[in-house]
DNA sequence: GCAAGAAGTAACTAACTGGTGCGCTACTGA
DNA sequence: TCAGTAGCGCACCAGTTAGTTACTTCTTGC
């Protein structure tokens, strides 16, 4: 049972690092790592620059932390859809619906992910948290992937990496070039019945994909 | 031994504007469009900086023309597939090995996309020249797609945009997050093997999506 | 109640960055 | 031949930027 809450302090640790870490990944998500400012990150958190410094040591390290987060917060939510409980074909379903989901409820998610590739993944390079993290995600897409061999209704033989990977790139390279490709392509990416036919078209690639 | 050429000259407008257009593409791709520093840009063009703004404007503009560029290469390209030379079922797979290479051969075009899309896109805006042929292109795979289902082979009702879509996402996305692909799932993404599975895996998926 | 350390602030700095003013030089057309 | 122009280079600027120094203020354990 939570004990009196902790009176408004004026001083509040944790909570000014918790506003940094949002300031900072919704600037780094909007203007990249280079494009990012710390003073602007500071003032949006409203705390002072020198704080920045103090929790995280500088730009480069706060941008690190950011990352690892998004990626343990992805990995921590994709837990939580509890495959186990669901037949195959259903599961496999929800996972695309939610990867789909994620994507659009958290666009920060994918700029931060291509600033991390377009600096060659060199922050992520020592998080063994995260790896581990993966290693579950991809137990349980192959687990789903096996009782769905089981019961005959996904063919054999598919590498559940290259699975996920296919998931994650139909909804997330739709979403990340939505701007380009709504110019190219002129048709609005983002209006509700675009977004619908993208998810139908791509479960429907997914399940063409792994049905036996 | 080296043949007349054309003379050493020591002022070449159109060399020069090159030069920086070829290094703006290699800076702007490799750090972002704030990531990347007129000044060096300058220094692998072996260009004076002035040379920039003389011929370009500015950053942003110099930005604008190599992104412009870099589309026109790939749709230049796309053409030349000459795709209605060939059945149905081995045009899609052309494209789709096409498209596989060419971000492949040209991974500056995949990070200059993602600037392009983490600034929204306001560089795209006005080129006519671009939605035109990317007008062409998708009419080239709309054609294929007509041949496909009137041959029998391809069932119909597949929207051409939705399957380009797909066939860029699912080489583009496993490339431009090779670095933090290769660190969460623990597996080299871009040794030759790697590539192989991983073509032979979007061959498959675009053709069970397609075929009827 | 008080010392000590943690939280927080403001002002500063050294280096950098996009962009220019201005003059020099080679080519070109008449 | 020679004036005009386009290509080019130097030196500079004003604003910005990550990071720091030196300080004050609050909180807490004893």
């Amino acid at each position: 049972m939570r004990v009196v809450e902790e009176q408004p302090r004026t001083r509040d640790a944790s909570a000014t690092r918790a506003r940094i870490l949002a300031a900072a990944k919704s600037e780094f998500a909007r203007l990249g790592l280079a494009g990012a400012r710390v003073d602007e990150i500071a003032k949006r958190a409203c705390a002072n620059k020198r704080m920045i410094y103090h929790y995280f040591g500088g730009k480069e390290d706060l941008f690190r932390t950011v990352l690892v987060e998004a990626y343990l917060d992805i990995r921590s939510a994709e837990q939580d859809l509890e495959l186990d409980h669901l037949p195959p074909r259903e599961a496999l379903e929800r996972l695309v619906r939610f990867t789909w989901a994620y994507c659009l409820d958290n666009p920060e998610f994918i700029t931060l992910v291509n600033s991390a590739n377009l600096h060659r993944g060199k922050h992520l390079k020592e998080s063994e948290r995260l790896r581990s993290a993966s290693r579950r995600f991809v137990s349980m897409v192959q687990e789903v992937l096996d009782r769905g061999v089981a019961d005959g209704v996904f063919r054999p033989g598919i590498d559940p990496v290259q699975l996920n990977i296919t998931i994650a790139a139909i909804g997330y390279y739709y979403l990340t070039n939505r701007f380009t490709g709504t110019i190219l392509f002129e048709r609005d990416f983002m209006n509700s019945k675009a977004l619908e036919s993208r998810l139908d078209f791509n479960i429907d690639t997914v399940m063409r994909l792994v049905l036996s």
